[in-house]
DNA sequence: CGCTCGGGTGATCTTAATTCATCCGAAGCA
DNA sequence: TGCTTCGGATGAATTAAGATCACCCGAGCG
């Protein structure tokens, strides 16, 4: 009972991407679907339009003249609904995104970049707050939150941003020294903790599978940026999480002793938000933004 | 786990329909859905774009500013794809529609006002089939079906295209004399029976609570045609079906002596087609075509 | 010659969309 | 001033659409 002389627009944006990277593939990876959706797509697509976009060769796709023909409408389509879009919300909004994340977050990985986020969407208010409360319910006028988990929050909707592998990190000079003992040998070294993660150092040594030495001293602080920046002072070893630490081994301010000695956490980082916001506009483009924005991240390790 | 920097297309049909009729409810019968299906699909793309489209007077509806700015981006996008979706299909596309139905529908209802669908679709073949098997099975090369029943065709899409009535009808004279009589007291006059529908005159003298009479004769013709066509000579009285046989009373071909006693039948008019074209362009502008074709029918009762 | 890789397909399952049942407030009418 | 009607809003329940899963197939590659 539905009537539609018009494509479904999910299909549209399908063929759009399968087009583009001329694989059904690739087409599934930028849309966050699996290659079976895109087929299923396309295939409605050329059944709703009695003509074939693709010719499918074994291992190759290629445009049809039609659907070359066709590629040309669904652009101009998509990109004029786009387009047409922001500039309205642009006029006639006041959209704004409050963002909650830790303070390594925001300082070092989101703050630096958020010029991009702001020149493509000036029509978007972002704020951040680094107030990094425990018990953080989305009740509150946050709409997004960036946390450190295991993925599980009720009621919201959680979307995992980068998996995160643990790795010790201390001044260059005393890695070095490090390079030639085992962490079973710690003899002076003090050991960096993180209250926000405090078995970090038990969970590396069984992902890593090492035993861990009894340290000279013990240190608690209670953020991350807190403890990579007394890691760089030489107060000792600090446990990295990689992708984040990835700036300061660049800039050589930190090394790594035992590079090899890595291990995954079952923690990641995730963004979460209300389901109800699934689609917002703001929230959707946050996302893409902070997406791209750690994958090059990552990419650069 | 789905992006979309696009609004979803059915908010934007809906959008533009509530938009031109200013009525959720209208908007909600010209799509064919329910109003609260209307105000849902509104509601969220106003919350995916994060800004009021409507202003929902108690019992009137306006267009805000935005809302205005926005509809022009969505007809604008919408005609695009519409139009640009024909042409590619027109140039590329060899549609063809082959659509079996009764002699009088054919004849009477859609022959005649086939120019205007070809016209809007030159790119779609039609070629309809008049041959009305009882067994119709969709599995050879037919596309649509329309068939008198009561909507129970198992592994297909059936559609409702009109409620049908029951009205006896014959000539304007006969009529004139039947007039002073009831259906008990038939006297001279034969009644036209249906092979297709056998328990017609039964069905109506039970719906429209009267007895029937013994008829001087009864005459079985084998279709809607045949049987008006007898009336018309002065056979006797046949049973009418509204809306089909307006077009005879129109042009006083014939006339009905008791318009009163008029029956709704169980039975009414459908359009069939496998579940697998429920989205195929021309099945779906046909069947467009062909329902606001009967609407205008209807309405000029 | 077996293995990998990309795409196709139908069944199954999940999630999103529609309906259903109510509620609400304003206008119309007696 | 009540009483009813009408259009829209809302949240829960239902249904249908869409995505995935598990499988197939055929071509190229080692």
């Amino acid at each position: 009972m539905k009537f539609r002389r018009l494509p479904p627009l999910h299909t549209l944006e399908a063929f759009d991407a399968a087009a583009r990277s001329l694989s059904f593939k690739r087409a599934a990876g930028e849309l966050h679907l699996t290659p079976s959706a895109i087929s299923h797509q396309i295939k409605s697509l050329e059944h709703f339009l009695g003509i074939d976009l693709f010719r499918r060769g074994n291992r190759t796709l290629e445009l049809t003249d039609g659907g070359r023909a066709y590629l040309a409408v669904v652009r101009d389509t998509l990109t004029r609904l786009r387009e047409g879009s922001g500039r309205v919300v642009q006029r006639y909004g006041r959209a704004s995104l409050k963002i909650s994340m830790g303070p390594y977050l925001a300082s070092e990985i989101v703050v630096p970049a958020l010029a991009s986020f702001q020149e493509a969407h000036p029509d978007i208010d972002v704020r951040i707050e680094t107030e990094l409360r425990p018990i953080d319910l989305l009740q509150e006028d946050l709409d997004i939150a960036l946390r450190f988990g295991r993925g599980q929050w009720p009621h919201l909707t959680a979307e995992r941003l980068m998996t995160v592998a643990a790795v010790p990190v201390c001044t260059p000079a005393l890695a070095r020294q490090l390079r030639k003992t085992t962490p079973a040998q710690l003899g002076a070294v003090a050991l960096i903790h993180s209250i926000p993660l405090p078995d970090g150092w038990q969970d590396w040594a069984r992902g890593a599978s090492v035993t861990l030495g009894a340290a000279a001293s013990d240190i608690w602080l209670d953020s991350y940026l807190a403890i990579l920046r007394a890691a760089e002072q030489g107060v000792g070893l600090a446990m990295g999480l990689v992708p984040m630490v990835n700036p300061w081994l660049r800039q050589k301010k930190l090394a790594m002793p035992w590079p090899q000695l890595r291990s995954e956490l079952p923690q990641g980082y995730y963004l979460l938000h209300r389901k109800d916001d699934g689609e917002r506009r703001e929230v959707l483009l946050f996302r893409d933004w902070l997406q791209a924005l750690l994958q090059r991240e990552t990419v650069l390790d």
